[in-house]
DNA sequence: CTAAAAGCCTGTACGC
DNA sequence: TGCGTACAGGCTTTTA
């Protein structure tokens, strides 16, 4: 799911709900998810209090005076809350919850259809601060909350075969772009998304950073992208998807030059783009 | 019946 | 040698 945009979205919704307020319950289902909270883990987070709410890429991070608490969205992953026992009880009856947080005055969920997201908690002996995090993470600079300059990524890439898209999708390069905002970008940029990152002048790196910027910004103000599951914390969907140009349009006429759009498999996801208008490398 | 969907990890092969 | 990358496959449920 959930790329930058739909955590960052619900990063804000919950920290200002969660912040100061104590764990009292922790409860995880039997299926198995890609990662999940050992026993221990859930005794080590009882009673403590959550002091913020942030992010890291595509990871939620609660924090907690000696730990890190993560949640991943995977592909289908929602984050739910109730705020009294009707509700607590409405959630745990459907299907796909998987992990529950019970605080001083509000519960929360994480409801996963597919399940290939997962919950982690990282202690403070292994990373103690959100930058050691970050490296143990593996996650590269965040294109809303890091530098994220041209010049620099110009000159990274100047050996660099790999292709654009593939370049943007990886999260050891760059934090939180998954395959709608990447499709998007590139569009927006005028990049074929195949063009090897050597071949990029930084005219084209210019334009791609503003457009990943551009777009990743104004999709957190719309509430992010919801193609079936995603919805914020209080069950409100995500607008982006009316401002996609791309993503989803096999086949649609080109907004720019009224040709129909191609779509192709890269790195095994389908990425729509107009071979007209995206050729300005 | 098959394909595709917001993500990412693993194993293997290969090239610099 | 070792690192980065390419590619296939896997994980899973639901919907078209
Ligand atoms: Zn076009």
């Amino acid at each position: 799911m959930p790329e930058l945009p739909e955590v960052e979205v619900i990063k804000k919704s919950l920290n200002h709900r969660l912040k100061k307020q104590f764990i009292t319950n922790v409860w995880t289902s039997k299926f198995r998810m890609r990662s999940q909270l050992t026993a221990q883990d859930q005794e080590l987070v009882k009673g403590k209090m959550i002091e913020k709410v942030s992010r890291i890429g595509k990871f939620l991070v609660i924090q907690l005076p000696d730990s890190f608490l993560l949640l991943h969205f995977g592909m289908s992953g929602r984050l739910l809350i109730a705020k009294n026992n009707e509700e607590i009880k409405k959630i745990q009856s459907t299907k796909h919850v998987h992990f529950l947080l019970g605080l001083s005055s509000i519960y929360i969920f994480l409801h996963d259809q597919r399940r290939f997201g997962g919950v982690r908690l990282v202690r403070k002996s292994e990373a103690d601060s959100i930058v050691s995090l970050k490296k143990i993470l593996n996650i590269g600079v965040d294109p809303i909350e890091d530098l994220f300059r041209p010049r620099d990524f110009f000159k990274k890439t100047a050996r660099v075969k790999r292709n654009i898209k593939s370049y943007l999708m990886d999260g050891s390069k760059i934090a939180g772009v998954g395959n709608i905002y990447a499709t998007e970008s590139l569009f927006r940029a005028g990049v074929n998304p195949e063009t090897p990152t050597n071949k990029l002048s930084l005219a084209a790196w210019s334009r791609i950073i503003g457009c990943i910027q551009f777009v990743l910004t104004i999709a957190i103000k719309q509430g992010g992208s919801t193609l079936r599951d995603f919805t914020d914390p209080t069950g409100k969907r995500g607008d982006f998807t009316t401002n996609h140009l791309v993503y989803g349009k096999k086949n649609f006429n080109c907004v720019v030059c009224n040709a129909r759009l191609d779509a192709k498999l890269i790195n095994q996801r389908t990425t729509v783009f107009c071979k007209f208008c995206q050729k300005r490398n």
